[in-house]
DNA sequence: CAGAATCGACAGTTTCCTTGACTATTTTAG
DNA sequence: CTAAAATAGTCAAGGAAACTGTCGATTCTG
């Protein structure tokens, strides 16, 4: 048990560090995008690229990829419309479905969000070397099970 | 170059995980500390916590640090004090402001997000053994510069 | 094929944060 | 030492982004 408390002392400090480090890493990347561009891009903007990304997604979808109702995503796909991000087409096998896919901007818009990410994790790596940070990446692999990809809680 | 290509595929799988993991822990805190009996606390009440912590703090202070306007920081302690979470007294130095502090209640909530915070650090301790889970932590400490602990866009 | 489930939209509401204007106090300059 | 500027906090109004509830249209299920 004493063993257990100390640690307990040694494991406390990750959860701050990993919450700093995930808000300095957002804001990184949405600095990053705005920089390039892309103004307006709220970071749930972002996360529900990477549910359209690979080939479109229904409204609803893209609903549960965000933990939103499907009115907030509904609303959201239609404000990146009005900015020229996404596609909107009836669905070829749902009538009742529309397919959201990106346009040429919004995978512009993806490709500036990685790099803008990239540039945060480069200078990682020179702080710590490639292959710590792989590690890294390779740790959070294991434990970070990836349920929904909430912007928040 | 071509190894800065090779590099860059073995860094871009980070972010994801970072801001996933962060996710999954913030998620597992709140329902950690509803499950404690602390109920409608919010994780912005979390980090306004961590700066209360100490000595107690100004709502000026806690705006800072959260990141937000004095207004939104006066409402947020407003209602951790119908709560009961805070107390509310004149500073002891300056009439103009007040002194924000945690009550019993208060650090409760605060030992509780500790302990559901642990729990699900012990899991990750029990799948990836302490001491990668303390490099890990080490290795986030290094690049995770700890700007305003913003729940956060 | 009839009932249940699902897709998305409209309307109204709530929550949380903002800007702007204000008073009271403290700090700074002349 | 006082007049001006800065700061602490509040009130009021408004907006952004989510929510619930309801609905018509379509698809799935038994």
């Amino acid at each position: 048990m004493k063993q257990q408390a100390v640690d307990d002392r040694r494991l406390l400090a990750l959860p701050a560090l990993l919450l700093g480090g995930a808000g300095t890493l957002m804001q990184a990347i949405h600095e990053g995008v705005e920089q390039r561009g892309f103004t307006g891009v709220r970071p749930a903007h972002g996360f529900a690229f990477v549910r359209l990304a690979p080939d479109g997604a229904s409204i609803a979808e893209v609903a549960e990829h965000l933990g939103v109702t499907k009115q907030a995503a509904s609303q959201l796909v239609e404000e990146l419309l009005r900015r020229g991000y996404v596609r909107v087409e009836p669905h070829p096998r749902d009538a009742r479905a529309k397919l959201v896919t990106l346009t040429e901007r919004g995978w512009a818009c993806t490709r500036a969000a990685d790099e803008a990410a990239l540039e945060a994790v480069r200078a990682w790596a020179g702080e710590l070397g490639v292959d710590r940070v792989e590690e890294l990446a390779a740790d959070l692999a294991r434990v970070a099970r990836p349920g929904r990809l909430r912007p928040l809680w």
